[in-house]
DNA sequence: GACTGGTATTTGGTATGCCAACTTTCTGAA
DNA sequence: TTCAGAAAGTTGGCATACCAAATACCAGTC
């Protein structure tokens, strides 16, 4: 028995089901397809999908019943399946939840993380400290997101992340425009630094309340220009 | 036409789907089960439920779905369905991220609720905060998590509202265990009349950060004398 | 008796068919 | 022309059938 310990086999690709790749695709469908722009509602048909998908209906529909479930569709019986819409208040709603997560995650950080692990959230963003945010807004847009990830990975809270990954596919555009309103993207910047700064010093109240009130503040930012929304 | 305007019909009964109904019969009997006495894993087979419920496998399968998105149940292909234990650490992550939720719909109801509203808080428990009450700590308990519920409503945020209540389905019987532990259930009391004290001076820093302290020191007792869940 | 290999059974995953309710289109009478 | 009202077509909800993988069971060997 002692030549099988030479063997080393990785357990295997472990195929995903049907299902999970129907919700894959669906998901990554539906935070592409950027709905507010759109004007009137947009139907799904559950057989053209299944058809499109090259599988049946029943891993489409369970995967549209999780979505369901993370509101980004509605069941409607014998009318159709429908992608949601959220309303400006909704989107608020969303990012004062997002708010409270992310700055417990903070201050979770403060006594979890490692001088290392906050270390990286300095170096992976050094080049957009310096000089004009306004001159790469996309770059930045998503150095912003991975940013706010950033800080609920160093909170160390499973919950937390699972709850904001949901909440972030929901808001992540919105997000990006308001970056582009006004001046918003200089004083992000200003504000993150401010973060880092309280995280470094270990400051839980401090690193808390800043990312409290940036994410407050962009709650009221949408509240006051998001008029589009709706 | 005038007259159908004195005609005012409930939607119809709305008979509610199949699937919507065996999701409320399974949540119900996994959440009363109380699975932490069990030793070994609870399996549970697709088809015996869908015999004893009197619908197929095709709407019992939905719901449990949705159950598993809400980290009540875990599929195993062609092995089983089973009731998900929590461990202690995702207990305390998940009373973690309530902290977070729960004191910020403390602060949104200091300038959101009206005086009424908080008066509520109030008159709902006047019985318990005179005596003591380790003499009917049954009944505290209903009214600990129904006070806890009445300061996320009178935050108004409908996305709060509805994370928590998922966490609470998971919690609630660990919140209760916890309140006959040592003297919990006298300090809790003392530290509910500081919340309502806060949020009647509109104190929102101040609500914020006793909610958040009563939460997390929950967490602390539950990641010190919670073994027993593991 | 312990263990190996094969077979039967169980079980979740998927495909498919039917049905009732909803929409749309057609039709005919006012 | 207008507009009920019926007929035809769609569409999601549900039931059922089948499959492959995992397990349980059993016979045979050492």
């Amino acid at each position: 028995m002692v030549k099988s310990d030479m063997f080393h086999v990785k357990p295997i690709a472990a195929t995903s089901s049907l299902r999970a790749l129907a919700y894959e695709a669906l998901k990554e469908a539906i935070t592409n397809m950027n709905i507010y722009d759109q004007k009137e509602e947009v139907r799904l048909d559950e057989r053209k999908l299944s058809l499109n998908l090259g599988v049946s209906r029943t891993p489409v529909r369970e995967a549209l019943t999780v979505l369901e479930q993370e509101g980004f569709v509605r069941f409607e019986a014998r009318r159709g399946v429908f992608v949601i819409k959220k309303t400006k208040s909704e989107i608020v709603a969303m990012i004062q939840a997002w708010s409270a997560l992310e700055s417990m995650a903070a201050r979770l950080a403060c006594t979890r993380a490692t001088d290392e692990q906050l270390a990286c959230l300095r170096e992976h963003f050094p080049e957009f400290y310096e000089g004009r945010p306004s001159d790469h807004l996309d770059e930045y847009s998503d150095a912003n997101i991975r940013f706010h990830q950033k800080i609920i990975s160093l909170g160390q809270c499973d919950v937390i992340r699972d709850l904001t990954s949901n909440l972030l596919m929901h808001v992540r555009g919105i997000r990006n425009a308001a970056m582009r309103q006004g001046d918003r993207a200089a004083n992000s910047i200003k504000e993150h630094v401010a973060i880092i700064q309280a995280l470094e010093a270990r400051d839980a109240d401090l690193a808390e309340r800043l990312v409290r009130e940036h994410g407050l503040g962009l709650a009221r930012h949408v509240e006051t220009y998001g008029d589009y929304l709706d």
